[in-house]
DNA sequence: TGGGATAACATGGGATTTCATGGGAAACAA
DNA sequence: TTGTTTCCCATGAAATCCCATGTTATCCCA
């Protein structure tokens, strides 16, 4: 799964590295790299590997075909996604219409959400944290165990 | 599960060794190692392995996508988690903004609480444990067997 | 049940590898 | 050509691996 946050720079060329922990979580793949799209919701993108799109898959064919909401995340999902392959250090090339949704130019955070991930620029992530933070905090106990009892559990 | 209270040096590297009882506890994931993440209650740091994060990744999925509860808590567990592998000798490395949220130099205090563990600075747990134990001592009364009886618990 | 032998554990330091980053050359497109 | 993209190599810092060692706990056998 893809946890925590790290912050790396973009070169002159539009390349960052991805952390080398979230590079171990893609491999298997049929391409060596990562899905990237903007988010919906705001100015930051959101990635995945393949895992992850066979699961929107999934989720989307699950649905009615002409249900508005499945014709949105087509769409949104994977009618904007890339799929962008790692150099031979690890790297990446972010497409300037991407950059620029996030607002990144120089950094990029990368912010590790379990099956998925975001990519930040570096401020706005640091204010959006901070809140967060403090909003985790009121409502963790919206945490409940699932109601199937979890077996087996160690 | 992880129980019990060991306090460890911490060497100049940062590296501080893993209680052999909660080692064994996390031994058959995908990797060899502990998540560790601050908490957002105060100055110690949560813990635990695979089994722990999956459950969360679980519960966080139970929530409404669009539940800003839900978005806060997936930045502030799995953002903030760091995957800690051990070395041969069972030992991680802590990371340095992970020692400062939990103000621990020399020595650190882990602290099995089941299906999680703790990390203390030892002063501080001290102090925490005292209270802690008055504060059992007035609600023991609330201790009760759970109506339904945990299936395959371990 | 004592006491020596053996294994497990916690700790220290040096050597090696990985990681993030930079720049240049070659392939490609317009 | 000219600009862009992809591949390849170099490098410093940081993380990891490997070996050594004292100490504690466990085992085994008389």
């Amino acid at each position: 799964m893809f946890v925590s946050t790290a912050t790396n720079g973009i070169d002159a060329k539009g390349r960052v590295s991805v952390p080398a922990g979230f590079r171990s979580n893609v491999t298997g793949g049929p391409f060596d790299g990562i899905y990237v799209w903007p988010s919906f919701d705001g100015p930051w993108l959101e990635g995945g590997g393949q895992t992850l799109m066979d699961n929107y898959l999934d989720m989307v064919e699950a649905m009615d075909p002409y249900d508005e909401a499945r014709q949105a995340l087509e769409q949104s999902i994977f009618g904007a996604a890339r799929t962008l392959s790692f150099d031979a250090n690890g790297r990446i090339t972010l497409p300037k219409d991407l950059a620029e949704h996030a607002g990144v130019s120089n950094k990029a955070t990368f912010v590790g959400l379990g099956r998925r991930f975001e990519i930040w620029n570096p401020e706005s992530f640091e204010k959006r944290a901070t809140t967060a933070r403090a909003f985790a905090r009121e409502n963790k106990l919206k945490l409940r165990r699932p109601s199937r009892v979890a077996e087996g559990a160690s």
